[in-house]
DNA sequence: ATGAAAGCGCTAACAC
DNA sequence: GTGTTAGCGCTTTCAT
């Protein structure tokens, strides 16, 4: 008698004693694949005695076995869980699709902020040599995070989303933020503005150096005069500094073009600190498309988190099915949102784009 | 020789046998408790052989051993994840302090959907059984769920967010809504209200149920009219169908009370399109505190959602330390939102509440 | 300080 | 069909 069988424990040794039978037959009776390889009256007592005996084998000895644990992990950067607010909202939609899709094949997902501590630890060593995830997801990591290089140099399953998309050993899955901005910002010009304020996006980011060429690119199709921002970023704070900023410096801009929905909530704020009327008098664009009941819906485009969300999934599942070997690269349309900040300076009755 | 030492697989065996080891030395160098006990050159020797080689311990044999797999699970219901849209708003907050409290210590968090699939394969049995998780948190759960019970009834570390509060064997964080609806109602009162109309929240969830008793003992302590929409719910379609109900059976209503912002904004949106001015006109109230700039100030309170978090991933950590072996309830206040769409009916200056 | 060997819970190749 | 046995990767007791 092994000591396992004495205690409490119930395991695959004491289901097989209690049935006097072996533990390779009971392993057999659980197993999809070799179950049939048992007589039906077994398996009948097998799976009786192991419900009476509340057991169900061991995950993650199972796992030792498998060399899988069919589990990944969603690594994000650490400012994104930083204040004591809730998760950033794009992310939060990207969150939603990928446990939707993983759930469904039985693989779980582990939200993990890329913290000085898990910089420290070298988690992301661990997460592989350790064979403690299977496949990892990357939301919002820039070419600053040097840890995804090392992380991509163990090679296993990565997909990116919304950040680094030309490391040649992991897939990506980004939003095609230069057509959504390049778009907005032609329509801006469409409408008839001419004197137009920039708050420009964080170079550091992906998302940011697609949004500021798009701007660059799609002004410089049209004569107008441009003023940008001393400062650039993504938040409230940003739109507001960079408003008092623009308008401080020329009064007469007719349209203020911003990175995100933040930025031009900041921008919003500051004007109605100065009897400023949006769109009347002064016309606001976004990006990224919050979807929150407002006062003023803006006019910008949104972001495809929740197909983002979707679309890595898949990529990553592919790639830990072994079905692809190769890191693929996909872009994904934005949509754009007519909202209400953006007013027609022509005397058409619609936009002529 | 082994097999595992002929192939390229990295093990401890791998280690041991490069550095004509034991791999009982190997493993007791590579173990902080252990670490003493070997002599500090060996250790060097170990350490950097295992660096060497890219060697980490296999977190899941680890974890056989231990008997623990440091994971947690997040369980939500389905309709959560179910649009093709974010999470909601107060469980991204939830989530975003979880994730920061117990990456701490080194245990990482699923999300995981309660859907029929999860209910069909009682998903909720095997992690438990299989040593899957540690420890489970959930989020808006009901009565109505009963897989809750057969949670329990396995005796893990459970603690319910914004959830089933009354159940003997799980541990419960909640928001304190019936002090914060009452308060709300109060003042809606105070502010010299006496025609109110009232959306009321969905009965299935705790939540709900107290913000409607807080509105029916806040209302009944003054005299005055209440008329309740034929519907209730949790979303913007809600407030606007329960809107057009209202004002049709009622139109000298003053005070529209909602379960939450979102039912609120269906209310202002359907205002907004018969032209009645908020609150010149009409007054509304809302619930959870959406936090967006330019979001409509909705006169409200806010959900303490972060703190929700940490409180129960606190109580959690406790359960799962040991320190704590019996179900704690904990009721966190809620902070009442002044905004500007309650009108004040009286000639105060404030109201008097 | 180190190694041999038994053990964790489970699987799978090989007998019969 | 079923049992025996070796094995997965790692720990830990008991020697020396």
């Amino acid at each position: 008698m092994n000591s396992s069988e004495k205690n409490g424990r119930v395991n695959i040794r004491r289901i097989a004693a209690a049935l006097q039978l072996s533990t390779a037959t009971v392993s057999r009776a659980l197993s999809p694949e070799y179950a049939h390889t048992v007589s039906e009256k077994q398996r009948r007592r097998i799976l009786e005695m192991c419900d009476r005996l509340q057991y169900m084998p061991n995950i993650n000895a199972l796992r030792t076995f498998r060399n899988r644990s069919d589990l990944v992990a969603l690594l994000v950067p650490e400012q994104c869980l930083n204040g004591n607010g809730p998760i950033d909202y794009n992310l939060s939609g990207v969150l939603g699709a990928v446990e939707r899709s993983f759930s469904r094949r039985g693989i779980y997902c582990s939200l993990v902020a890329v913290t000085s501590q898990f910089l420290e630890k070298r988690e992301h060593l661990r997460f592989c040599r350790g064979k403690m995830f299977d496949g990892f997801l990357l939301w919002g990591m820039t070419e600053r995070e040097t840890f995804v290089e090392e992380l991509a140099a163990e090679s296993p399953p990565v997909v990116s989303i919304q950040g680094i998309r030309n490391n040649p050993g992991i897939s990506s899955v980004n939003a095609d933020d230069y057509s959504g901005m390049l778009h907005l910002v032609r329509r801006v010009l469409a409408c008839g503005h001419r004197r137009i304020g920039v708050i420009p996006a964080l170079e550091t980011s992906q998302a940011g150096r697609e949004r500021n060429r798009a701007v660059r690119d799609a002004l410089a199709e049209t004569p107008c005069v441009v003023r940008f921002a001393p400062w650039s970023g993504f938040d409230t704070q940003t739109g507001q500094r960079g408003f008092r900023a623009l308008i401080g410096q020329d009064d007469s801009l007719s349209c203020i073009i911003c990175s995100n929905d933040y930025v031009a909530a900041g921008v919003w704020l500051e004007a109605q600190n100065r009897g400023i009327e949006i769109p009347e008098q002064l016309s606001v664009t976004g990006a990224d498309g919050l979807d929150f009941p407002v006062r003023i819906p803006l006019t910008g485009y949104l972001s495809p988190s929740f197909e983002l969300g979707l679309a890595a999934a898949q990529m990553l599942q592919e790639r830990l099915d072994g079905k692809i070997d190769t890191p693929q690269q996909k872009l994904i349309p934005t949509t754009f949102l007519p909202g209400a900040t953006l007013k027609d300076l022509t005397n058409h009755t619609t936009g002529t784009l």
